[in-house]
DNA sequence: CAAGTTGATCACCAACGCTTATGATCCGAA
DNA sequence: TTCGGATCATAAGCGTTGGTGATCAACTTG
């Protein structure tokens, strides 16, 4: 039955339909006269019954109902052929496709406004959603899931179905109220000194293992998740924090912000993608933009040159 | 580009989408896993990039972004496929397709309705437009500008793209008002009679041929193409009417009909297509509808045999 | 009736597309 | 790490398809 039509009759129906002549069909289309009677021929096999008459002679040949019927299908057929050449266009432009990012509040906060901005002053047709969650795991599961193009994590996931880029090194800082006679700079010095800190997240974990390397053992008084009212307790005076720089207020005139030395270990932030995975030229170009936004960032303020200083 | 896609290519699309793996979707398709590795390569080339991501091994290939745009409009494609399909059993069923029938007064009042009807209650869904003309030529002209699929004529046109089947011998009879001392039979005495008559319609024109035949010159007082006005107008005894048996209203009391004595060559009613055109199921059913009502009518009432009862 | 259309058909041949068989790759268990 | 199992890719073989070019047959027109 019609399960056989092949495209090319399609065509070929089209064409003879609209030039009333084999012979013209077969020069539209680059074929011979006898190829495009082949392929009518194929097609009403196929169908089952003839879908032109033939007058003979110079007149035209005219469809039958059975023609009329399947050239309405045919070109509707043919036209979403032509529509999905255009969408394939637009996906390949990056105008379209499905972009769903994950991220977390630092990065939230400092990296994606300008990655998302210019991205959508490129491409004004696309659309970026972003997923926030704070858990490192959760963002790998759900870059597995296939929920996520990709995900912002921090620090290179330890799973080899994925795949990441680092596109940040952040360094830790500690900040301190301003009322405070002299700074801390030394992170040996916490000990015994009241901290504000985060619920035990991937990043905070990494803190306290650094300072127990030190030698310190961190007295958290508070913890939140919130990285602006980590700072608003410092500025408060109840203690200190390290907090990732990337998550620090530096206009704050209420806190002092300062490189530790000796440094701690700093975050890397990277971008992540599941691996062998193909991603929709839009998502390729969120990276490249990503890593542009991150180095101009990193040179101004926080170059590792800058520990020295 | 796109533009030598196959179908056989959409369906292995599909099929291994939804298997999620190349030798799933061969089984499924009747195919070996070789020939839908081919399939999918040929899709990839014809597209210009990878349509699935293939992770090796015992995991599921899945979609590129381009191989899921492309399984949209594949999905789409199939399925308009299986409604053409759909469509074409429909048309075969004689259950849809376009129908429009020529008719003109007589055939209008007394055998289009009871062929509508049987069509109708045959085939529910089907609509038949009936256009109206009184013009022999009109019909045929329209006929042949494919205006009409089918249609009713007087008498089989001279016109060698036409070809029609003769569905109805329609005897000539003549129509005296019951007021009258003996109706008249025999036509030769319409000399010198006051007559309704039509315009100069085929019809007419007929019947007046006929008369001089015979010697009558017709003496028309009113002409009006309305049966019905022709009919009251004998009623009221304004003169004697010459009608096809088949326009004339035998229950009116008002009128005498007779059997001519000699009768004069009677119309016939055809049916006439277009010479070498595929008609569409239902109006092949159509004729042999209009074939049956109208042995239906003519036995009781029309047969040549009454002309010497 | 002859000339000039037009579609159908035949013979031929290259190319396509399927199958079988084998190779390469990856995962997971031992 | 290594081996077995599963998966897709690739190569060779081969029948079929689908193209061209040359007629043929049917029809219209002068």
């Amino acid at each position: 039955m019609l399960r056989d039509v092949e495209i090319r009759q399609l065509r070929a129906l089209l064409a003879v339909a609209e030039e009333g002549s084999f012979g013209k069909a077969a020069e539209r289309l680059g074929f011979t006269q006898s190829a495009i009677s082949q392929q009518i021929a194929g097609l009403e096999r196929a169908v089952g019954e003839k879908v032109f008459d033939r007058p003979g002679g110079p007149k035209r040949v005219e469809l039958t109902p059975t023609g009329a019927l399947l050239l309405d299908y045919a070109t509707n057929l043919l036209a979403q052929l032509h529509v999905a050449e255009d969408s394939l266009r637009s996906l390949r432009a990056g105008e379209v496709g499905r972009l769903v990012v994950g991220s977390f509040q630092s990065v939230s906060v400092n990296v994606l406004p300008a990655v998302v901005g210019r991205m959508r002053s490129e491409r004004p047709g696309l659309t970026v959603r972003c997923v926030e969650e704070d858990e490192n795991d959760v963002l790998v599961a759900r870059l597995l899931a296939d929920e996520l193009d990709l995900t912002f994590l921090i620090g290179a996931p330890d799973d080899d179905a994925v795949e990441s880029v680092t596109i940040l090194v952040d360094p830790f800082v500690l900040v301190s109220p301003a009322s405070l006679a002299a700074p801390i700079i030394d992170p040996r010095r916490l000990g015994g000194v009241a901290m504000i800190g985060q619920s035990p997240c991937a990043c905070q974990l990494s803190i306290d293992r650094a300072l127990r390397e030190l030698g310190v053992e961190p007295d958290y008084v508070f913890r939140t998740n919130d990285n602006a009212a980590v700072q608003a307790m410092v500025r408060a005076g109840m203690g200190c924090a390290i907090l990732p720089d990337l998550a620090v207020d530096r206009t704050d005139p209420g806190v002092v912000v300062s490189t530790m030395d000796p440094p701690i270990p700093p975050r890397e932030l990277v971008l992540a993608r599941r691996k062998g995975r193909t991603l929709a030229p839009a998502a390729e170009r969120f990276v490249e933009l990503a890593l542009s936004v991150c180095e101009g960032l990193q040179l101004p303020e926080y170059l590792p040159v800058r520990a020295g200083a």
